[in-house]
DNA sequence: AGCTTGACGGTGA
DNA sequence: GTCACCGCCAAGC
């Protein structure tokens, strides 16, 4: 498991936020790290995330690229980040795979239509009703 | 043990 | 409109 319990419940919380996406749509590694109350922390969804598909962050195996959308999180460009190129190919089939329009650039640039497909809540669904204390 | 990089994003120039 | 810098935390060297 993570190095700490604190590390560990922001992976936790990120992959439970992930899994609140409905399917069919996506968001942002920005908006997931809204939501969790750290905005100043997008990359560390994109740890977390990658994490997913390592041993490292699976205590229990609770958490898998099986039982988390991870494809539907994409940048804030609407564009599936680079990363290992072979892997944004099949995030962007996955996504295809869910009625996900992908637009594929000339450069190997895989884009999502925020407007058509985004899922951008204030506040996730199963946050409303208990967690988190924060407010305004 | 320390330094750099990395699935990003917002703001300032 | 684009480019550069900063923040955050963990993993890799």
């Amino acid at each position: 498991m993570p190095r700490s319990e604190e590390a560990a419940a922001w992976t936790y919380a990120v992959y439970n936020a992930v899994r609140e996406v409905p399917h069919g749509k996506v968001t942002s590694y920005g908006h997931i790290a809204r939501l969790l109350g750290k905005p100043e922390c997008p990359r560390q969804v994109g740890v977390s995330l990658k994490a997913l598909l390592s041993a490292t962050a699976q205590p229990d195996a609770h958490y898998n690229n099986s039982n988390v959308p991870w494809q539907r999180i994409i940048n804030a460009k609407g564009g599936i980040s680079p990363r290992g190129a072979n892997g944004a190919s099949q995030q962007a089939t996955a996504l295809e795979a869910e009625g996900v329009q992908v637009t594929r650039g000339a450069l190997g640039e895989y884009t999502i239509d925020f407007t058509t497909y985004g899922w951008f809540p204030d506040r996730l669904p199963s946050d409303l009703s208990s967690e988190e204390e924060d407010e305004e």
